[in-house]
DNA sequence: TGCGAATAAAATATCGATATTATTTGCAAG
DNA sequence: CTTGCAAATAATATCGATATTTTATTCGCA
């Protein structure tokens, strides 16, 4: 069932054991299952996922051009690192590209953005609010939130600006999910996403942007405290 | 010799099969020697750049997620179409990011930045002054033309940023090498380039992005125009 | 005792062959 | 003549083994 969330998030099925290990290490990856760092022998991704060496050697060239694993010639692969410098600019750059594709999804938003936005909304809120015991559906959450923020900028037609937020949206999370910030506590996000979907909905586009930006600031601001304290106690290593 | 310069744009050295596979393949397809559209069969690769399958599939895999082929499981890859959508939208995003990238770089340039500009804008002023007589020095050309823009936006500290403006980069390079865009010659390319380079360095950054966006727009309308015409010749097939 | 070269061990990169899956061709029935 | 099924063909995906390279260790020598 957690799995079926999980792949959602994924386009087509999953056809071959290449796409099966691509999936697996990007989730793993991103959740931090695999340290930033981490040298990734092919024996042991072998032992891990129960796989051949073929398809994991595939899966590796693909995530590297996705920047989550560096591939040094004849010298093997490590999962890309992490910073406190990499997390401001992954900040930065998802506050231009969700901004952007923001506004123009707002603009050109049919009835049809309208309904889908509002049901991701609605699943998402319904959710947050069940959320209040600190259970433990921060996958679930994350899984919805994402859905959320996708659906905003579902009408924006730039297929080139979809992809590069999707892929700073991944980064980021990467970052969320290290320094657990559980930010569903701390900070009242839920009113963040209600003003953000009302505004979008008023077809109010500088409000909407002022909100999304507050919105990912703040987000950024909270990774980059924890994961600087974190930093800081093992960096010395 | 012409190899050496299309290599300078890569970073490190080739340390193995699969990264030559990936440099190959990857000009190819920007150069436009391997046709939109057309389906990469690994045994037509293999005997076209003498490889063995495993390094071309690593290829292929790299190559899927810089979006220049489509991996579809099971089914073989192509070399991802192009459209006059996409030119659209390459440009606009190339727009988007290359301007927030020379805004960045300008704030931040030391001495050795406009030492570095200098350098690359005088080399490629040199050979346009030589050029006039229609020699096919396109290739030469747009390495300098590369180097130029690289050097223009090098003083930004967002990696990320540097690395998204690459790729779109790229992608337009593509678009423009498709419809062989005499732009040398149709229009004073020399003219922009220099008043993008004293722009720079005067640290007028309104004016520098002035510059920069009407630059990357006429690219676009030129690529745009030209492959209008192609696509309404070929799209019929 | 410390340094460097030679050797041993481990890991990666690559090849050749096989199994699996898509696609095409041919044939028969409607 | 078209449609649907079935065998044949071609291509991809995967495995197991080998060659090459890097990394660690040991031994000899200053």
């Amino acid at each position: 069932m957690a799995e079926i969330l999980v792949n959602m998030r994924y386009d087509g099925p999953e056809r071959t054991i290449a796409e099966r290990a691509y999936r697996l290490l990007r989730e793993d990856i991103i959740s931090g299952a695999l340290a930033p760092g981490l040298k990734l022998k092919i024996e042991m991704l072998r032992t891990r996922y129960g796989l051949g060496a073929a398809p994991i050697r595939e899966a590796l060239a693909r995530l590297s051009s996705d920047h989550l694993v560096k591939l040094e010639g004849q010298r093997g692969c490590e999962v890309v690192p992490m910073s406190v410098g990499d997390a401001r600019d992954i900040g930065n750059m998802r506050k231009l590209l969700e901004v952007e594709a923001l506004r123009i999804s707002i603009d050109n938003g049919d009835d049809e953005w309208e309904n889908g936005l509002a049901a991701a909304f609605h699943r998402l809120e319904r959710l947050e609010r069940t959320i209040d015991q600190g259970i433990d559906d921060l996958a679930a959450w994350e899984t919805l939130n994402h859905q959320f923020h996708k659906a905003l900028v579902a009408a924006c037609d730039s297929q080139w600006l979809l992809r590069m937020r999707q892929l700073m949206f991944d980064q980021h999370e990467r970052y969320r999910r290290l320094s657990r910030v559980k930010t569903v506590a701390t900070r009242d996000i839920s009113l963040e996403h209600r003003a953000l979907f009302e505004a979008a909905l008023d077809r109010d586009v500088e409000k909407a942007v002022t909100v999304m930006e507050t919105h990912i600031g703040r987000t950024t601001d909270a990774v980059v405290h924890t994961f600087a304290r974190h930093d800081l106690a093992e960096q010395t290593s």
